[in-house]
DNA sequence: TGTTATTCGGATAATTTTATCCTATTTTAA
DNA sequence: TTAAAATAGGATAAAATTATCCGAATAACA
């Protein structure tokens, strides 16, 4: 369904939101052991989140990963798919036609659309801060 | 969402089907041209589905691929996705975790789950006779 | 019987995605 | 001023997916 970069990001976000919400800026190395992820990968991963204005890093020691303490719960997951995946996933056909067009549809489009449509709510209406909480509840991990 | 291979197989199965009702069987090159496919990348995921005994393949001269007629409306799409990408779009956790684990769930996992879910009840409960009459009545196509 | 049309299957190549490595740059602090 | 701790970014490699090529097997038919 996403790439493995975009479970990445998701998931280095969450993390980062746990940690910000206390004031702590983490490191690559941190993130890539809390979320399981190759390091190096995790970090064109998340040089792409900062291009996006979705994390902000801080080089040098003591530097590291935060998101705006303030801004974790209006930041959607779709905008972290988006950064990542592109739009894809949203609007692309089904059956990989050029593009999903009502007008000339292909044989799955009626139904795929509205699978794909409660995606698209899905994603828009996540935000950071719910992931985050359920992380720090316990109720849910971030690795097997 | 699903890989280019499913998007193939699932284009050559209705075409197939759209001639399995008229008793004609359709050869390779056909298939490739009416899904707009590579014809050899075509030859190996339709070999994958007679396999997986979806289709049917005759060898040699007025040989070709063809659907038993009476098969084509209890055919359903998660057969093939199934025979192709095989069953993680609908077992797979959305996170990338080894498992989907009800008591170890990942963020995502109620929400991506109930999308999931749907998606997975699209696909078994859409058939190959439905697909394949949007074609023929001119409704739906197979390609841009 | 031989020729032609076809699928089958193995080997290989191209492309994309995922992953690694190394150096440069920035910042802190001793 | 220097050392240490960190991200940035370019180059490269490995793995997976997508695509191509070619000879073998099979079946129809002249
Ligand atoms: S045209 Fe294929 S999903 Fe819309
Ligand atoms: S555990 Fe991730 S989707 Fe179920």
């Amino acid at each position: 369904m996403f790439s493995k970069a975009c479970e990445y990001g998701i998931k280095a976000s969450i993390f980062i939101s746990l940690n910000s919400y206390e004031e702590k800026r983490v490191s690559l190395k941190a993130i890539a052991k809390e979320i399981n992820s190759p390091e190096a990968f995790t970090a064109k991963i998340l040089q792409d989140l900062v291009r996006h204005d979705i994390i902000n890093s801080v080089k040098g020691a003591h530097g590291g990963f935060e998101i705006d303490k303030n801004a974790i719960s209006s930041i959607k997951l779709s905008q972290i798919v988006n950064a990542i995946d592109g739009d894809d996933i949203y609007k692309g056909c089904g059956l990989g036609l050029h593009t999903c067009d009502e007008n000339h549809p292909c044989p799955v489009h009626d139904k795929f659309k509205s699978v794909r449509d409660e995606l698209k709510n899905m994603l828009e209406q996540t935000n950071l801060e719910e992931l985050a909480l359920d992380i720090k509840s316990g109720i849910a991990f971030l690795k097997t």
